[in-house]
DNA sequence: CCCGGCAATGTATGCGCATACATCAATGCT
DNA sequence: AGCATTGATGTATGCGCATACATTGCCGGG
């Protein structure tokens, strides 16, 4: 396995050790560590023959023993429902650049919304020792709570808010988002009202809060399409040509979890020949980049995903540095866009 | 940091060793390290009492400790360029829940398709020792490709053929697509052809032999819209509307760098009155969820993203297992969909 | 001229585990 | 009965590094 190199010198297969380093450089195997990890403790004619010895065995540190010896790994764990899911893999973009820029690397986990194996990537991660940990949502098992307790490290969930974190978590109210849509719907008119909600909890809870809010405006009740966990364009139309067949009424708005969904309705309408918002107004959930430029444009509730994981890494690096009081709690907030499609 | 605790009989900071396990169940530090890795090499009864002293510890076995003492880490370290990327992380998840049933975890880096952040991240990676490591594309700066060698380990680089692979490389041939696609275009009649292309090296690969072949034919010259990195439905609707106040000539066939560019000339062309493909026809590429669920259908290369991870897994895995020699070059292949768009 | 202080380097140790090897008792075989 | 074999366990060791502590030489102030 990647046995063709031979035009270096340095062909070992037991990798370079800083010992081997030191001996080269003339020095001991603990000024080799200094020399790289605090330069300015060693002499400058030390540096340089250090630096030679380095770059002519290709030396590369090993950061297992490193870890092992002063039990700081430079490792966060992560652990995300779905990384194809645009949601997750986003504010996970904006979480690892922030924590690549401070010396931090990611270890990856998907859950599938399952909090079984959630349960079963936390365990595995922690085996790792990571630094930190990052969950998504706030719901754990009983085990995996403990777990991450003993762990004794910073933890951050992430998207959803609770009064009891297992550590700190940063994200927004799924409900008063929710509301807030359902408001501007009421506020609007519209006065029957359909969700259509991919499988998830978190997606569930919109649902619920919206149609909630709905009803308790006297209008109702609200009907529901559920689907399955993925969030398509191809499921919107068929959701909306359901809706048509069983009778689509004037002034109905329909709340969807995600603006894949949402986008749907939208092709499905255009091919039915209804006006949006006039036969069928849509609110979407997301503000994914398509949505300014559909036809109409998605009216939405826009989530910062960006913000939502340089919060959670901010709040991370806060703890490292020892600030562990700070704001257990952290409310990113949403925004609801109002554009064309309701 | 997760301070709470407290209603736990596991309530200690520094972590549980195997030793405490031990000394607890009345055993040594060896016993109990066989009894997690080779359960039947212990007697029934003394599984029990570890067992009961894992459980009442909270025990967490030490992985870092364990990699270091055994040289294998079982880790993987995956460098993409972007995981917000579809494309990618479609295929990084096929190839990490193979990986992840063998035992294996996942650390993961974007790469952001530049080749010294690329180089950056293998430096860092490896110095975490993991057991392999996965790549995208066949480009690596001449450092980096220094250090895969030097590392020792299984290398499988995805999304790209090339006759020398660092270790092996699992993908299909980019210009080979891009050819399909002139072919078809050139069979249906079009004299025309229009490229819009993202700005990443691969989406350029396809653009250009595209071109080659159209111009080859004896249509040309091919007429170019190069694009920023991120391929957005609103940035095709912006290619189209360009062209139509340039003359949209008729005969046109646009060839897309990627579904997203595709759809949003589908929806410029609808917003115009366009018909498609009458009047514009589309060519995609991906085959994403949705190529089947716009207005017309898409027609678009398939590309098999699971098939791709999973590939890449087998051959690292393939590659522990002591087969070094099997294919180093593995061709997934592609599938051209002809949909309604062209 | 002596001593305190600092810069530069070295020695010793252990992190928690896997692994090679040793031990010991029980068993089977001739 | 004697010996090899096997099963179950223990002892010793080191992976490669970080860290606490020790050492050495040099400089300047009193």
């Amino acid at each position: 396995m990647a046995e063709r190199s031979g035009n270096d010198e340095a062909l070992r297969r037991t990798s370079v050790t800083m010992a081997e380093v030191g001996r080269l450089a003339g020095v001991s195997q603990v000024t080799v560590s200094r020399a790289l990890s605090s330069p300015e403790k060693v002499s400058p004619e030390t540096l340089r023959r250090i630096r030679d010895a380095v770059n002519q065995t290709g030396y590369v540190p090993n950061a297992v023993a490193g870890a092992l010896a002063s039990s700081r790994s430079k490792l966060i764990a992560a652990l995300v429902p779905s990384i194809t899911n645009i949601f997750y893999s986003s504010s996970l973009q904006a979480f690892s650049d922030i924590m690549r820029e401070q010396g931090y690397q990611i270890m990856l986990s998907e859950t599938g919304f399952d909090p079984e194996r959630e349960e079963a990537a936390i365990a595995a991660h922690l085996s790792r020792r990571p630094d930190a940990i990052m969950l998504t949502g706030v719901r754990h098992s009983a085990a995996a709570r403990r777990m991450l307790l003993n762990a004794g490290i910073p933890v951050v969930e992430v998207w959803d808010l609770t009064e009891t974190p297992v550590d700190c978590c940063v994200g927004f109210s799924q409900g008063a988002a929710a509301e807030a849509a359902a408001d501007l719907a009421l506020a609007s008119g519209y006065r029957h009202a359909v969700t259509v909600t991919a499988g998830n909890e978190r997606a569930q809870r919109r649902r619920d809060a919206f149609a909630a809010r709905f009803e308790t405006a006297g209008h109702g009740p609200v009907e529901r399409i559920d689907l399955g966990p993925s969030a398509t364009l191809g499921l919107g139309r068929e959701a909306l040509a359901q809706l048509v067949e069983r009778g689509l009424r004037p002034g109905t708005v329909v709340f969807c979890s995600s603006d894949q969904f949402a986008h749907g309705i939208l092709v499905e309408a255009a091919a039915r020949g209804l006006a949006v918002p006039k036969d069928v107004a849509v609110i979407g959930f997301g503000d994914q980049d398509f949505a300014t430029a559909t036809e109409p444009a998605l009216t939405t509730i826009r989530i910062d995903r960006q913000a939502l994981g340089q919060a959670a890494a901010t709040a991370l690096i806060q703890r490292f540095a020892g600030f562990p009081g700070l704001d257990p709690v952290h409310d990113v907030g949403f925004e609801l866009v109002r554009r064309g499609s309701a």
